[in-house]
DNA sequence: CACAATAACTTGTGATATGCAAGTTATTTG
DNA sequence: CAAATAACTTGCATATCACAAGTTATTGTG
């Protein structure tokens, strides 16, 4: 007998594998702050517990959605990139900006910034994916 | 001294408020499946448990993303719905979705209406809404 | 107006996850 | 090869969660 669990909803799918804070505090550090090492993680201004980074990093890299590899330019430190299915990311990484932009009174995201996601909405997605443009995946 | 955090990030502004996989799911249910009731909330497969659904139905409630009243037709009951700041996260579930629906190999996403999402966004967020729109607020 | 039924919670308990501080490992640079 | 650095790992107290059972509030019925 296939041990086939029935809940196939993509919403389920999507939050059982990112749909916690730190993960998604993960991925807007690399998509947009630019951030690659683990250091740089540990500095967000959230706070994450090294026990919990870790265990984040190595499930998103189970997941195949960052990779990790040596930095080449500093041996010892790793870099964490994103892959292919983290960029398609991108656009729902957008809509927690936006809602949270729309509706925190005291938000400190730039309005120049927001209104071009809202009127180049496509255009702004593609410059962040063309970030990672150099990664071959 | 004002106690201010410097977290004024609109990723974690949101996070903060439904960022964890049970919120999502009761917001799912509300706007993709048109769920009103406790009950049908506690029947969803996924299986939350009772005082978890209670918890977040509250906090939902307290950031003014849902609102309960008496259901006119079976006065034991109470209707939870969407409030305009919860519509506003119709494109967020979208894209959730949308992730979903590409990776998981088993999805039971329709893919006519995965195709409709992509071609037709915004008047797919628009029937969304406008399902909505008896709702006085 | 009592009484059973229903719907929405609330509580208790054990298991799991998180936050914090400290320690460990691997690699590199001098 | 020793010190420094970066990336973890571990231990423990606390918080959250899942599950089962119990409670409360309201309603529909005799």
């Amino acid at each position: 007998m296939k041990e086939v669990d029935t809940k196939n909803c993509p919403i389920f799918f999507s939050l059982e594998i990112f749909g916690d804070k730190w993960s998604l505090l993960i991925l807007r550090d690399i998509l947009h702050f630019n951030k690659k090492h683990y250091n740089e993680f540990l500095d967000s201004e959230e706070g994450i517990s090294t026990n919990i980074l870790a265990d984040r990093l190595k499930k998103l890299e189970s997941e195949a959605i960052i990779s990790k590899k040596r930095d080449p330019d500093n041996k010892k430190q790793f870099i964490y990139s994103p892959t292919k299915k983290c960029l398609d990311l991108v656009p729902l990484i957008l809509e927690i900006a936006v809602w949270g932009a729309k509706y925190d009174p005291d938000t400190k995201a730039p309005p120049e910034e927001m209104s071009k996601i809202k009127t180049n909405r496509r255009e702004y997605i593609e410059n962040i994916r063309a970030k990672f443009k150099y990664l071959d995946q």
